[in-house]
DNA sequence: GACTAATTAGGACGACTGTATTATTTTGCA
DNA sequence: TGCAAAATAATACAGTCGTCCTAATTAGTC
């Protein structure tokens, strides 16, 4: 594989990460991907010799992408909390797309889960990054082993938000309601604080 | 229409409603459903002359069953935060369901937002009744304007534990939040009466 | 029992799907 | 320049899709 090829490949994985988040896997052709990246179809085989694979170099990208980020975020920001509330305002940032296309992880899961595709195994790790990472955060003010399930909360809780303001076409929601996490989220370190630890 | 054609509409309607559940609207076909009622493929253009056609029965038929549903828990509980408790329940009662395929009404919204289809404006009103039920049980128990946000930010709760219990397959965590919710749900009255209304 | 309407089965239609093969063009190196 | 490898295009394949049409069967009514 040399230069140009890679190079393609990755173009391939652009659109194709695109175009699943827009229409959703199954929905997405070889056609649709072919004509937004501007080859012809019979090219992919080339490059991924079958549909799944695809998917499965999307996922991987995604996955390497949301950890980049997530390690960003670490180095830039010194305070877990400013690190946490920078994971919630995901929500606020992407608003536009949630509301047209809901979460892109949340949405993969669900399509992959109802097609009862073993991919799903791999798709839900894209969650667990982030709970991992928020767990971290969350230990590192204080809490102890009650972080793990705390940051699966607040995974489910942008989770709710996104797919809501999907379902309504409605960023008033989303707004609204990440507003009321950051709140929460302030509580529950309070709470922690008291508690002494 | 008669009494024969009825009957036959509804049992499709039966059957495309739970494969629309497991499978997702767009990954099930008219061979599907057709092989799951038991009659030839071409019968269904005598009772449905589209599949959008269907995809409205089942929603209207859901819409209707979700009605039925809170009405009579209107009726059975006198105590709106009996009404409220049952309504979290059902993430209980249904949690091998979500584990596997999600929650029928949110994956569903999810599935036409993505495919921009016109329908995902009847299919949202799913949630809107939950919602407006839900706002009437929360005045009830003393909250005023609030009460319709306090009524969306319980919806959103739910649809996060069932995306994530999708997600992981992991139906403790639907157990562990379940009881967090109904704990807050607690919390919101109490500090309602203390603000005294 | 005859006639009309309701209902069902069966198959044809063109379009599209993921996959696969082959031929052609482009690239990089000796 | 020449040649092997990389890359791309073009197209064929069998299958499935939603839709539609027609013929056959069943049911209800006089």
């Amino acid at each position: 594989m040399g230069q140009k090829g890679e190079a393609l490949r990755q173009r391939i994985v652009v659109s194709a990460d695109q175009l699943f988040y827009q229409k959703g896997y199954e929905s997405t052709s070889f056609s649709d991907i072919a004509d937004d990246v501007g080859i012809s179809r019979g090219n992919f085989y080339y490059h991924f010799k079958s549909k799944d694979e695809i998917l499965n170099a999307v996922i991987e990208t995604r996955l390497t992408e949301i950890e980049q980020m997530l390690n960003e975020w670490s180095k830039q920001y010194t305070d877990p909390k400013q690190r946490i509330v920078e994971h919630i305002d995901i929500l606020t940032n992407h608003q536009d797309k949630i509301k047209n296309h809901g979460c892109p992880v949340g949405s993969l899961c669900a399509e992959l889960a109802k097609q009862n595709h073993s991919m799903l195994r791999d798709a839900n790790k894209m969650f667990a990054v982030q709970r991992d990472w928020l767990t971290v955060q969350l230990k590192e003010l204080g809490l102890g082993k009650e972080a793990r399930q705390v940051a699966m909360h607040l995974l489910a809780r942008s989770q709710g938000i996104a797919t809501l303001t999907n379902a309504f076409e409605d960023q008033n929601f989303l707004r609204q309601e990440v507003k009321q996490l950051k709140q929460w989220l302030g509580e529950q370190i309070q709470g922690q604080n008291k508690n002494g630890n």
